[in-house]
DNA sequence: GTGGTCTAGACCACC
DNA sequence: GTGGTCTAGACCACG
C-alpha cells in the first residue's frame, strides 16, 4: 500500500497516516492478517520521524484495527467493531442529528438529503471496487 | 430558550452553546428577529465567563445565523443561507462522507443507514411540532 | 448640512457624525462661525439617543473644531490646528511610514505610490469643488 | 531580529509586534523562508503572555506574511501578495485618503505632502541598505 | 444596560 | 522542543 503526505494541508502527519490506512483497510486494499509497512520503512519513505509513524500505529492498535508483535511486524486484524449494535446506532445517530440540523439551516429537505446520502454511498462503493488488493508497494 | 452545559463531556462549552442555539433556531424555538439571551445573562446562568458565550455568539454571527450590535443585543437573523445550492450540497457531502465511513466501520449497510436517517428526521419533525414559538421560560 | 447614518456598517454612530461634520467643514459646506444643528434636532432627525449626538459634539469640541455655549448652540470655530508645523509633519510622517511599508509588501514602487497620492488628491479636490456651502437643511 | 514594546503608548502589544515584524520583513532583516523567533522565546523576551505573541503571529499568517506549522516553528514566506493589482491599489487608496484628510486638517498642501512621502521613502531605502541580512543579534 | 478587545493561564496536539 | 485551543478577568466602546 502507498501512503502519501500532504504537508501543506493543516492535517497532522499521524492523522493522515491513520486515515489512509483505515481507508485502505475498508477498501480491501490490505487483506486481513497481512502485514503493514514497518515503522522504520514507512518513516524513511515519508521522510518523517519514526515517532510519528509509531504514534499512528499505536492509535490504530488501540482502536483494534492492527496488532503488533515485537520483531515480527504490524498486522491488520480481522475487521470487527468492539461495540454492540445499539451502541453503534446511537453513535451514528448523533452524527445524523448534526447532519439534519445543518440540512435544515441549508433549507434542504429529507428526500433531497437522502438522495445525497445515496449518491455519496454509490461513489464510495465505486471507488472501493476500483482498488484491487495488494497493488502498490515501494522500496 | 434554555441552554444546558455538560461539563463532563469533552466538548468545549462554546461548541455546546452553538449546537443548542442552532438546534433551537431550527426548531423554531426562537423567532426570527427575536433577541437571544444577552451575553452576560447566559454567562451568569451557565456560570461561565462572558467571553466563552461571546465566542459562541461571534461564531454564530460569522455563520450568518445571528447578528449583533453593540449596546443593543444579539438577534436571530432571517433564515437564509448565504451559500449557493451546490456549495451547500458540497458542505453536507463532506459530513455525509464521514458518516458513511463510520457506518462502514460499524458494518452498517446503506439501507440500514438510510432507515436511521429517516427515523431521526421524523423525530426531529415531531419535536419541532411540539414546540410552539414564543413560549419562553424566565429566570 | 445633512448627516446620514449607515447602521449596517460596523462604525459607531457617534464616529459617523464626527467624520461627516469634519468632512463638511473641510469642504466649506459649513462656514466658520456658523451654527450646527442642535443636539436635540440632530438626534431626532437621526432617530438616535441624544447622548450619542452629545458625545460626538463633545469630542469635536475637545478637538477644537466646534465650540458650544449654553442656550445659544454649537458653532464651527475658525479652522486652525493647535499643533506646530514640525509636530504636524511628524504625525503625518508616521502615517506615511505605514503606507510605505504596506506599499512595499504590495510590491508597489515610489513613483507608482506618488501617482496614487496625486490621483486621490485630485479626486478629493474635485468633490470639494462640487459642494456649494450652505445648501441643505431639513426640518 | 529585535522587537521592542512601548507599554506607555496606547497601542496594543500584538499590534506593535505585527508592525515591527512587517517592517523587519520589508527591510530584508529577515530572509525569506527563515524562521521567526519562536512564540515562547519572543513572549519571554518581551515579558508578555505567549498568547499575545501567538495572536500577532496568527494575524501575520492570515495576511500571508508568515506560515506556521506545529512542532516546527513560524517562517517568513516568500514575499508575494495574494491580491491583484487593483485590489492592492484600492487598499492603499484607503490609507491614502485618510492621509489626505489628515493633511488637509493640518493645512498641508499636495506638493508638501508629496515631498514628505519622498523624503520618508528615501530614508526607508537608506535604512534598508544599511541592514545586511543574516546579521542577527542574540540574547 | 448592551457587545467587543486585550491579555493571560492552563492545557492540548504535534514532531 | 514547537504551535494551537479553551476559558477567563479586566477594561473599553456604545446607546
Amino acid at each position: 500500500m502507498l501512503v502519501k503526505l500532504n504537508f501543506k494541508a493543516g492535517k497532522p502527519a499521524y492523522l493522515q497516516i491513520i486515515e489512509q490506512i483505515k481507508f485502505a483497510a475498508a477498501m480491501g486494499e490490505i487483506a486481513e492478517g497481512e502485514s503493514l509497512p514497518s515503522i522504520r520503512e514507512l518513516a524513511e519513505q515519508l521522510r518523517i520521524n519514526r515517532n510519528t509513524v509509531a504514534k499512528a500505529y499505536g492509535l490504530l492498535q488501540s482502536e483494534g484495527i492492527v496488532s503488533s508483535s515485537q520483531g515480527k511486524g504490524v498486522f491488520l486484524v480481522k475487521a470487527q467493531t468492539p461495540y454492540k449494535k445499539n451502541v453503534r446506532k446511537a453513535i451514528l445517530g448523533e452524527i445524523i442529528d448534526g447532519l439534519i440540523v445543518q440540512a435544515h439551516h441549508f433549507q434542504i429537505d429529507l428526500s433531497e438529503l437522502i438522495g445525497l446520502v445515496e449518491q455519496r454511498f454509490e461513489q464510495f462503493e465505486k471507488e472501493k471496487g476500483m482498488i484491487s488488493p495488494e497493488v502498490e508497494r515501494r522500496n
